[in-house]
DNA sequence: ACTGTTATAGTCACAGTGACTCTTTGACGA
DNA sequence: TCGTCAAAGAGTCACTGTGACTATAACAGT
């Protein structure tokens, strides 16, 4: 095997989630050079033992306290630029991970600190938005955009509500990611006349909130939405 | 730097074209162990100077004599089983690369041989498919479902054909990749009423064949179909 | 009981498709 | 030179699903 195609080989995670109606990423603070005390997303190294996912699934858990069987993991793409660390050659297989709930984080073994963002702010450049470590800002970018595309086409949207829950709760998660609401009426029709979307149940929310309660559902076995719910143009005022 | 994270980093390309109405995949027969004789995807080392992307270039134009100016070439996914390769931890970044009018290959250096191979018997198991080297076969059934899926909400059916070219010749495109050819009414209303799919020229085709010869296009600037073109359920006898 | 708020139901015009049929145009052979 | 064949190209029609709405039902709090 030549010795020059030896790389280290690591993951990155973006973890997703909705925090208060906020389309949120997690990020560390970096505790170790390089880009000590800048933000980035969280991964690590790939054990000679595993493959990408499956240390994906542990820097995950590691991060968020999140166990394999909830939430949604996948691959997004890797990232191999020979500069893109500044130390040595590292490749970086870079996931897209995203759970509801997920607990506020508590800073890893290299990391300072840990903290969720909103991911649009991160991006569009808000206010105390910092700059992203390494080439996590591109990867975050590509990760947002898989995302926004799949809830376009896949019931993915379900993932990121814990069961039981409502259409509202679901119609939040498009608002969220998306940055527009979609159509209240065509949403609960196209969501309910899509077989396996979600399963009713025979149960209300709680009525914490003003209002009549909404049915509560749990999710269907249905994968992909054909055809796609696509953001609309010309959103009416939420 | 972890030594157990250090891994042999490869890339791995599902070269595709189609040659007498047949979709088809360049295969290499291995020269070397493992696999000694096994067909297999063409791929090879990652170098320090360059990323993925790049080496893939390399690849492609190192096998089938494609410079990165024709042709289309993408990242897939990475492979990164720990036991993918018997010998030492070797992670691959897939690669889907596609080009009009790809030449006869020529084995490379490692390669005893190098031909094209019809996709849908390799994967569906035709007489004669060999099994393929690695998990070669299980990234060319990834890469096949990605062809097919781009091909129905993108415009990228065009990089199959040389320009200029005729409607009916892309069509062929759809009909080698799908195994079904698209209803020819609504293809061509599709592909025309599409901005920017195909830009028309005032030639028209040699008449090679009998029947009244076709126009000719050139690939236009749009890169995605919305909606998506979709497989006909119910195929007209072709 | 009233009022505000939110869920749920229904309506209607329209775009785009799927499955067709019909017409045109050129090549080739008699 | 004139038919005939084959394939390109044009047009049709019913139907599905959407986008943009309006109207009604159900609960919470005062």
């Amino acid at each position: 095997m030549p010795e020059g195609s030896a790389v280290a080989l690591t993951v990155d995670l973006a973890v997703f989630t909705i925090r208060e109606g906020v389309f949120s990423v997690l990020l560390v603070e970096r505790g170790v050079e390089p880009f000590e005390g800048a933000w980035a997303l969280p991964g690590g190294f790939v054990e000679p033992s595993e493959d990408a996912e499956s240390a994906a699934w542990r820097e995950l858990l590691e991060e968020t306290g999140v166990d394999r069987f909830e939430g949604h993991l996948e691959q997004l793409r890797t990232y191999s630029a020979p500069d893109r660390d500044p130390r040595a050659r590292v490749v970086s297989v870079a996931h897209v991970a995203f759970a509801p709930d997920l607990p506020e984080p508590s800073a890893g073994s290299d990391a300072a600190g840990a903290r969720w963002w909103a991911v649009d702010d991160l991006l569009d450049g808000g206010p105390d938005a910092p700059a992203l470590a390494f080439d996590h800002a591109q990867i975050l970018r590509d990760a947002r955009e898989r995302i926004r595309a799949k809830l376009e086409y896949t019931t993915l949207a379900r993932e990121f509500v814990a069961e039981p829950f409502t259409l509202p709760e679901l119609r939040r998660v498009y608002t969220a990611v998306w940055g527009v609401p979609p159509d209240l009426g065509n949403f609960r029709r196209k969501v309910l006349g899509t077989d396996g979307f979600v399963v009713p149940t025979q149960d209300r929310g709680a009525g914490g909130s003003a209002g009549r309660p909404a049915l509560l559902y749990r999710r269907g076995t249905a994968r992909d939405l054909q055809p796609p719910m696509l953001r609309t143009s010309t959103p009416r005022e939420e």
